[in-house]
DNA sequence: CGTCCGATACACT
DNA sequence: GTGTATCGGACGC
């Protein structure tokens, strides 16, 4: 498929909640010494910062620092023992906000996703599910602080085909607070889309369309 | 398709 | 000590 343009810090530094859904159908491309993966994304969910519950940089901490960073930055944190997941630092300088990247389509680099993805049953799940779309793409902590918009460095994110994508907004998954906000997109009917796993304390809200 | 549940280690209180 | 922005397998429909 065609890449397309390397998106600027411009595209980033826009609110995070316009900048999420404007996430859907672009493309990242990781590069390392094992050679290249490209992931086409088609689930996204947005957190704002100190203003979000449900965000990490609700409180400023060490691990969130990142966060109240430039835009185009790299954050990737550890969960549940053992699964990396992968976010962009958004929005203007302070406002800490993130899109975390929770799934795609592996449109480059098959046969090195499938060695990152061992366990994978089926092409469409290899980077279904933040845990997998990270390690489809080989980022760790230690990526955290990459930027995105160094055309040198070992993540970019580009444009995509140019082809109209259908944003479908929904509440986010496995987040015990704010789980009312309608802050996760995903491409309507793509069927890499993680399936939805309501958090502890959330309750089921409604699917509406964007775009 | 859906629900239930354990694995596992780290950040933070 | 407590909770977690998850996953995959087991099971039932």
């Amino acid at each position: 498929m065609r890449l397309g343009r390397t998106l600027t810090r411009r595209f980033f530094a826009r609110d995070v909640t316009v900048v999420a859904p404007d996430l859907i159908g672009r493309v990242l491309v990781s590069t390392t010494e094992q050679g290249p993966v490209a992931v086409r994304l088609t689930e996204v969910e947005a957190y704002a910062g100190p203003l979000d519950p449900a965000s990490h940089a609700y409180r400023r901490t060490a691990r969130s620092e990142i966060m109240y960073g430039r835009a185009g930055h790299l954050y990737v944190y550890f969960v549940y023992g053992m699964h990396w997941c992968a976010n962009l630092v958004t929005g203007p300088d302070g406002t800490a906000s993130a899109v975390l990247l929770r799934a795609g389509e592996v449109v480059d680099g098959l046969p090195l996703a499938w060695a990152r993805r061992p366990g994978a049953r089926r092409e469409r799940d290899l980077a279904r599910g933040p845990a997998g779309l990270a390690a489809v793409l080989g980022l760790t902590g230690p990526d955290t602080g990459l930027d995105v918009c160094d055309p040198a460095g070992r993540l970019l994110v580009r444009a995509g085909d140019g082809h109209p994508v259908t944003v479908a907004a929904g509440p986010r998954v496995g987040v015990s607070t704010a789980a009312d906000v309608p802050w996760r997109f995903v491409e309507t009917g793509n069927p890499t889309v993680s399936a939805y796993r309501r958090g502890t304390r959330a309750t089921r809200g409604s699917v509406g369309t964007v775009g």
